[in-house]
DNA sequence: ATCTGTGCAAATAGTTTGCATCCTC
DNA sequence: GAGGATGCAAACTATTTGCACAGAT
């Protein structure tokens, strides 16, 4: 099951109800290369309530279907969550292309680091900051 | 020399004048234990404008006298930088206190995955969230 | 029929800008 | 004295909220 199928499912099972704006939300994060930001998603979509995209983003994210990344602009972006796909991201800054990567080295230096400062950990963010590989060889 | 002293220094070598903004932003700033919001800077000063306050981080920042931290609110942090001193932060969740750590392992991760995505890192910022020891055993 | 979701517009919060004035150099 | 620094107020951007109404169940 795709999922934007899946996110509607667990939305109906959490009592929610189904309309215009939170439909075409879902189906565009569903097809989402990486991480959208609330505008552009609001931007990509007609005839819908600037705040229906803010309200459809928050229960998404309650529901932990989607994350909120934070690239460091002013602005975040969301992007729907598979358990089985854990990662993080590469900001190129001159093209501004967002890029995933994933490191069982990383995750575990992580891991190492909640314990050691007793800390139990929920979350984690990682982004790296630089020029990618098209961008570099100019 | 401390870190006020020194940021002054460059902020008159790069050509900037002294104003009684300016010397308490980073009188503060010197003295923080951990990073400041702009607002909570702005709060802990009297007598000194909100739109100064942000002037003189944006010049702070430029000389990279201080980085942003972005901690996943709505607003964002500030902290002097010592080129001696790189490290991350672990945000609890519960107290909402910040504490700043360091990992070798971490930073190894981090090199290799620039290297093998092809990408020339420039920066890059690592947030764990959780809950720290002190509100974990309540 | 009921009660949630939606859209609009207005309200907020954080940050930036315009401009007259102050003050450093 | 000249030009940058500052403070105030207004502008802006991202996000949230109030409210009437449409629409899902």
């Amino acid at each position: 099951m795709n999922w934007s199928t899946h996110a509607s499912q667990r939305l109906d099972e959490a009592g929610h109800r189904s309309g215009r704006a939170r439909r075409r939300v879902v189906e565009l994060l569903g097809s989402a290369d990486c991480a959208l930001t609330a505008l552009e998603i609001d931007r990509r979509i007609d005839s819908v309530g600037r705040a229906s995209v803010y309200r459809t983003l928050e229960r998404l994210e309650q529901l932990r279907l989607i994350q909120r990344v934070d690239i460091g602009g002013d602005s975040a972006g969301y992007e729907r969550v598979d358990a089985s796909d854990h990662h993080h991201h590469l900001v190129c800054q001159a093209c501004g292309c967002l890029s995933p990567f994933t490191s069982e080295k990383l995750e575990d230096a992580i891991a190492a680091v909640g314990q050691s400062a007793g800390f139990a950990l929920a979350s984690h963010d990682v982004v790296l900051r630089g020029t990618c590989a098209d961008c570099g060889d100019a």
